[in-house]
Order: C-alpha cells, then structure tokens, then sequence
DNA sequence: AATAATGTATCAATGTATTAATACAATTAT
DNA sequence: ATAATTGTATTAATACATTGATACATTATT
C-alpha cells in the first residue's frame, strides 16, 4: 500500500499537511502515485500518521482544489485522471517564476552560470530517469 | 537613490518584509544593487512605504543572517561583497532542493521536457543578458 | 434495509507570525 | 562636545494559521 510512502516529522516545524501536500505531489510527479490510484481514506492515513483525521482533509483537499487529486463522498480520494485545471499559459507562467526563484537565489549565492547549468542538467536528467522506470509497473 | 525600486502592496496578503526582501534579492542578483552599495536607512525606506521601520528592519536583518547584506550600527546597510557565508556545497544543495520544486511542479502541470527545458533556456538567458548589460553602469 | 466506510462541514483551542510602539546604542557630522 | 543619523533591542497588540473534537452526508457493502 501506498501508505507506507509517508511518514511526518512532528518537530520539524514545518506544517504537517504541508509535508504531506509535500510529499504527495513528489509521489505523483515522479510515477510512484499515477492517475486514477487510490490514496488512503482520511481516517486510515491520519491512525497511520498520527494526527488528526483533518489535517489530512487538509492536505487531500488543498491538492484537489490545485487540480491534482479528486475526492469523491463515500468513494474516496484519487489521483486526478484529467486535464490539468490551467491553460498552458498559465501553467507555463507559474513554472517560470519558479525558475526566476532558482536563478535569483543561485546568483546570490554566487554559483557561475556553469555549475548552475550543471545542476539543472544533473536533476532534469534525475527526474527522466526515474519517470521511465515508473512508467509500466505498478508496484 | 535605490529608493524607487521598491514599492509593496498593502493589500497583496504578503508579508511586507517577505516583499520587501523579495526585491532587495531581486535587485541584487540582477546586478542592480551592487556589492558595497548602501541601502536607504531604515526610517528614510519605512516612510517612504509607509510601513513601521521595524517591517524595514526585519527584511535587512534576515537579509544579514542569509550573507546579502551587512549592517553596521550608525553607519548604514550595504550589500555585502564578501564571500558567501555557506560552503560551495551546502550553495549546491541549497540550489538543487529549489530545481527540484520546479521539476516536481512543472511535471504535475503536465508540462512536457521539451517545454519544460525550453522555458529553463529562456529565463536563464534573460538574467545572463541583465547581468551582462548590469556590468559597469552604476545607474 | 441496515451497516460500514468514506469524504464534508462546523466550531473551538492554541500557537505562531506580523506589525507596531518605544526606548537604547553606536557612529558620523557640526 | 553636541546633535543628528543610523542600526538594535524589547515589548505588546492583533490577526492568522494550525490542529483538534465532533457531528453530518454520501456511497458501498452485507
């Protein structure tokens, strides 16, 4: 089960549902969470977890309003199947101020461009890697 | 004066010095700030946003704990032209921790690679022109 | 039809973050 | 020396975020 891919940190002072949300949108991004698994019922997760059945509300529902998970009353919550909720100018934009971010802060803490370009190359090519690998099997 | 850089939205629901400190970043990665350059005193900035110098004071002081800036009791805040404060790779780690947001991101957007890399090449090369252009004019 | 399983909604308790008011300390300018 | 300029420190007011307790609504199972 999928559960097992989890696990809080109760003193890091990061928000739970954040590592959760956190941890969630890593499994689907890399393959190991594909569209149309179930994820674990709220009640079952939060026993898992220990904490609180709504911080795991939280985490599930913050995801479904960002178009990545579906819950559905009575049934469950899945990873979302559909098209993304965004236009794909949209979408483009939001993952350029991310990459502003990266390059702002790899300035200030005086990376050349070539390391900067070698990290790129080195995590891009991490993250190919592991998604052919995910794609086919089912684990 | 650098003053005019800087203008923060009241009403935005971001913190005021998270703003405030976004743009002093900003300005220092694209070379619009430049290394022993004086930042305007906390009470000139605070009236000139209208906000408490204490919201001024919390960005420079987080800005002296990250490296960027310096501040000397009496004589004013400057952007710091030392050495970073971390070693090369903690910087490296730093770096990589924010590509891998972006990839995360980008992914569950259903950006592809090729668009996903297309739009790394662009912004990359956006700042190189604007650190390039940045060099020698004191503005 | 009844029960169990599952997500949803509401409200409260608590802690944390943000901003502000005010006084202090060091340096620079007159 | 004195005053002005500048960063620092302390404390408090307030709003917001986080987590929890509990009851409700829908779907699936028996």
């Amino acid at each position: 089960m999928v559960t097992g891919w989890f696990h809080l940190n109760h003193r890091s002072g990061i928000p739970l549902y954040l590592q959760l949300k956190e941890q969630i949108k890593t499994a689907v991004a890399g393959g190991v969470l594909k569209p149309g698994d179930r994820l674990p019922p709220v009640r079952e997760l939060a026993l898992k977890l220990t904490v609180n059945p709504n911080t795991i509300v939280r985490a599930y529902s913050e995801l479904e309003r960002d178009g990545l998970l579906s819950s559905e009353q009575g049934r469950g919550t899945f990873v979302r199947a559909a098209e993304p909720l965004l236009g794909v100018e949209e979408r483009k934009i939001q993952v350029q101020g991310l990459i502003d971010k990266v390059l702002v802060e790899a300035f200030n803490l005086r990376l050349t461009t070539e390391e900067l370009k070698k990290l790129w190359e080195e995590r891009l090519q991490a993250w190919e890697v592991r998604l052919r690998e995910g794609k086919g099997a089912d684990r």
